[in-house]
DNA sequence: CGTCTATTTGAATGTACTCAAAAGCGGTGG
DNA sequence: CCACCGCTTTTGAGTACATTCAAATAGACG
């Protein structure tokens, strides 16, 4: 079931044979977290790339006042890493944690590059991810450049509907930019309004 | 000169042999832009990549109230594109507009998928700029939320030292997210303290 | 149940914006 | 070469959106 979610997700940009989808599903390590489980710490080399089957992560950063500040929310179907440090290889500055109870596959990096080797195709795959993930990054700055945080969080209930009803709203606010105090705050001020 | 910079910049992730060279740099047309032209308009397709190989160009947007922010710039050695408009071929909502005069090589969409198929390794190269663009971006977003337009602008004036003195104070504004009539105020109250 | 965390509410504060106007600067044409 | 024009930068006053800190309330989980 988890190897079928992979390989639907890879085959929506690559088509593999039936040999190749055996091949690369090899590579892949299950792993499982419990809710609140600490998947990566700040300071930590990111050695896997994670893919979400079940539950959700989240990717953090905490800043000098240690306020937290949410990059990413990885559900089902969804990939997550400290792309930094899975590159270089040096120590990162993401959290990665457990939002709930949630299984994932791993690809270390060794397996990664292997793959590109055995397989090119991967290449392509993980260009096509990495530049629909570039566009949807770009859109949330400009976003945060021009928009309210009322608008921002409008556009993320319409983007992520099936998040909005799941995720504590502490963890929205630390999406959109805002204080969960804040949050709160707009949040009663809209329903008055509609 | 041009070509040789753009092959120096392909070389820093994929090896080309001579002939894939020289395929390479014939499936690109060189471009000329006045000052303060505009490349790409709000609402147009991008149809091409866009490699700068001498002068700048910038990427920016306009909100409802008619502000600019500016979500990249692009010198000498640095490709530029609306990402978004170029993979899905749709209306885009982009500005790409010369700062100054400007020299570019361009690679058509249709070219750039000819290139994956005549010579696989720009999968790779091009997915190694999208990942780097995306670690980027990514860290630009995490800064915007977590620091101070103050702490912001000493950030900028660090990773890119040679745009400092060259842009108008205006467009550096606009890409750390504060009005010009702000930014002018800081700098002014940052020359103070030191 | 009791504890821990998330959410709400309120008051005071601050960072950055808006609008308006003046001053500076660079290019262009007479 | 100077004068003018347009654009950028500066300055100021008033304002708004969002934060900080504090405390009360509500929920969730063992």
């Amino acid at each position: 079931m988890p190897n079928s979610l992979i390989l639907q997700n890879v085959a929506r940009h690559i088509h593999l044979e039936a040999e190749e989808q055996q091949h690369f599903l090899s590579m892949l390590e299950p792993a499982m977290y419990k809710s609140r489980q600490v998947v990566l710490r700040e300071g930590d080399i990111c050695r896997h790339t994670i893919f979400v089957t079940e539950g959700c992560l989240r990717g953090f950063t905490t800043d000098k006042n240690g306020y937290e500040h949410v990059l990413s929310f990885a559900p089902p179907n969804w990939w997550m890493a400290d792309l930094y440090s899975l590159i270089t290889q040096k120590t990162g500055t993401l959290h990665i944690q457990a939002l709930e109870k949630t299984e994932a596959l791993l690809l270390s990096k060794n397996r990664q590059e292997q793959l590109y080797r055995d397989i090119p195709k991967f290449e392509r795959f993980f260009r096509i991810l990495a530049e629909n993930a570039l566009v949807t990054h770009q859109q949330r700055l400009l976003d945060n450049m021009s928009l309210s945080a009322e608008e921002r969080f409008e556009l993320f209930c319409k983007k992520y509907p099936t998040l909005v009803g799941c995720l504590p709203q502490k963890q929205i606010a630390s999406y959109i930019g805002v204080t969960p105090e804040f949050f709160s705050k707009m949040r009663s001020g809209m329903q008055k309004k509609g």
